[in-house]
DNA sequence: GTTAACAGCTTGTATATACAAGTATAGCCA
DNA sequence: TGGCTATACTTGTATATACAAGCTGTTAAC
């Protein structure tokens, strides 16, 4: 039997997953909870409050306990699966596999591999949903001496970030973030308008061995945005009042 | 008085902060931290567990709870401002100052900035070129409570990302990066054309004293990149077997 | 000597309770 | 009508308590 309270939050995520709360919907007081679930107060107050640092809800001392704003919220210092991300949220992820076979590198993918020209690359294209809704058109190429396995794998089931990350560990990325306008193929595997300004990232990934994988990776502008905090601080900094 | 578990997490923190708890550490149980500040158990291991949240302790039932390795990732991504960029590319930047006053913060600044609704705020807006080109339109509130003297400044000379700087040394900065659409006024002011996407980068700037400023940075997509090398190798943890 | 059980620590979950503090509203009074 | 207070909510902090579950070293049995 799992915690109450996982149950609790579980609840709490399906009724967002499945838009019964909406965002920036009241959810119900910790007593109405702790009440309808037959748990104390403390208990229903430990789901809501991990659901707060999830960024999932927010709370105002005297008002109530609201669905935050779930507009996705990646960072740009960690290198998370889109997969992941969703699931973070509380929210549904699957793909549609469009491609996945071997060829020869497109325009400049292969120096940007540090391989040559005629080195034919694995390659995958999908697209990522997030409750249904596409979030990221994911065009991957790969390096077949790292990880020769890869065209062999069922990627309905483990996204090909999940299995790159656990084949070769990361080490070392870059990316690079602009914005740009979708090509009519790209709109029409998103389901978005020609004119929708989206975000284009292009991501490549070493392990200890190499260039692992380069990736372009776009998502429509309003369905997806990057963040992070950063700290300049050397040691943690105590609150002081 | 500050609540008692924040007593606790700064004490924790200064004890790391000055090395008196190494990383790998092993710190005072629960029981041991609530007989030391005098509170319930339940206190001290919401201090603790609010400080594994934040990545700063690590806990394993049964074993007992210990100082997380060394928190690397010291963020590489740094907030430079952009004529700072220009210069470093060998370019010549200037910048035409558009607004310089105080005002009644708009939609939901004064709260991203933790003051009243009501509290005049100084707020600047300019555009800046690079090479004559414009590549950055920048609206900018500064909290005036912080850094008085920044309504009388001339920013024609140094800009409002110089001038704050040194004014206030940056600790903390959170951003969070969109594709957009340009407003008609802002495609103005770039002098691009309305249905070019731009990136959107969202930027508030922390001193130690709290929110200095912040800032709407909005890029042509055809002018501007963000990019970043991410290294996650970090020094092997010492294993304490 | 090897193994098994146990005792004593740790963290993990859960409850019932109390009061503090922030917010909104209903209703009263001037 | 305008401004006040009382009240009834909300979340925030804190305690004392109980038992579950996981790890480790000691002890006892084989």
């Amino acid at each position: 039997m799992q915690p109450r309270f996982i149950t609790i939050k579980s609840a709490l995520l399906d009724d967002i997953a499945a838009g019964r709360l909406q965002p920036g919907a009241q959810v119900a007081s910790e007593n109405q909870l702790a009440t309808r679930f037959g748990v104390s107060r403390m208990t229903a107050r430990r789901a809501i409050s991990e659901l707060v640092t999830e960024g999932i809800l927010a709370r105002t001392q005297g008002v109530g306990t609201f669905v935050a704003d779930s507009r996705p919220m990646a960072s740009m210092l960690t290198v998370r699966g889109i997969q992941e991300e969703i699931r973070a949220r509380g929210h549904k992820h699957h793909c549609e596999l469009l491609c996945h076979d071997q060829r020869v590198a497109e325009n400049g993918v292969a120096q940007w591999m540090g391989v040559d020209e005629n080195t034919p690359l694995f390659y995958t294209e999908l697209t990522h949903f997030d409750n249904d809704l596409a979030v990221q058109l994911e065009y991957r190429w790969v390096n077949p001496s790292w990880v020769p396995e890869y065209i062999h794998q069922d990627f309905s089931l483990t996204t090909p970030n999940e299995y790159l990350s656990k084949q070769a560990p990361l080490t070392e990325a870059d990316h690079v973030v602009e914005a740009v306008l979708p090509s009519a193929a790209q709109a029409a595997a998103l389901g978005v308008s020609a004119s929708l300004p989206c975000l284009q990232i292009h991501r490549r990934t070493f392990s200890h061995l190499g260039v692992i994988s380069v990736a372009t990776l776009i998502h429509p502008g309003d369905r997806y945005r990057l963040g992070d905090h950063l700290n300049f601080t050397q040691s943690p900094n105590k609150e002081t009042s």
